[in-house]
DNA sequence: ATTATATACCTAAATAAATTAGGTATTATT
DNA sequence: AATAATACCTAATTTATTTAGGTATATAAT
């Protein structure tokens, strides 16, 4: 398996986080700073990643504006305020899961 | 979605890791102790739990005996050797897991 | 007595999210 | 001239799950 198959269900809280702390990102972008802040073991696909953020579109979530650099077309995504929201409930969830994970693997004790 | 859903991926080592602690369990044992050990909170169905214990079996990292309670029989399953292996390599891969998806979240500073 | 809940196993169809493997096109490097 | 990097995309396949059944016995509640 391999560790990157564990972010699944992950995927968009990545990404939203990410536009949450930088305003506004280019898919190819993502897939830098991703990579970036994982030291190089955390290779978010393509094939993984438009999908998700035409997605997130789809539901409110992110808006998008174009821009043109070198000839090249970059599509830029920003958090709606409805994204913004999300962000945070994701956020939360995934404490939550992170926190019940290490308890059920003995990770860490148990919180009262 | 729910917190329920980012289990995806981690049920096997669960699975595995709980054998590791109690070295025989049946189906339906594991789904209340993953109850009783999340607060009620991670609730692991049936049709996820059964192909999972088979796949695990199939692929040689466990092995069944029935036994008969109460006219009623029990499959229990314990791990292999291979299975014991294969225990500690998902659990230092979901530290890992962890450790990277906090990163990306922001939840923690990078451990240099 | 009957019904519902708990115990105990199972599978098949549908869904969701990813991987794999393409495709297009421009710019920069070797 | 060829390759790698930048930049977007999609379709087929795979994998893991949810949903929704099914079978059967034991126990608790009405």
């Amino acid at each position: 398996m391999g560790m990157n198959s564990m972010l699944k269900g992950s995927l968009q809280t990545i990404i939203l986080n990410l536009l949450e702390n930088n305003s506004q990102m280019y898919g190819y972008e993502i897939t830098q700073k991703v990579k970036e802040l994982s030291d190089g073991e955390v290779l978010l696909t393509e094939g993984a990643l438009y999908p998700a953020l035409h997605k997130l579109e789809a539901d409110g979530f992110l808006e998008t504006f174009t821009q043109v650099v070198d000839n090249r077309v970059r599509k830029y995504y920003r958090l709606t305020s409805e994204g913004g929201e999300e962000v945070r409930n994701k956020l939360k969830e995934t404490e939550a899961f992170i926190n019940q994970l290490q308890v059920l693997l003995n990770l860490k004790p148990a919180s009262k």
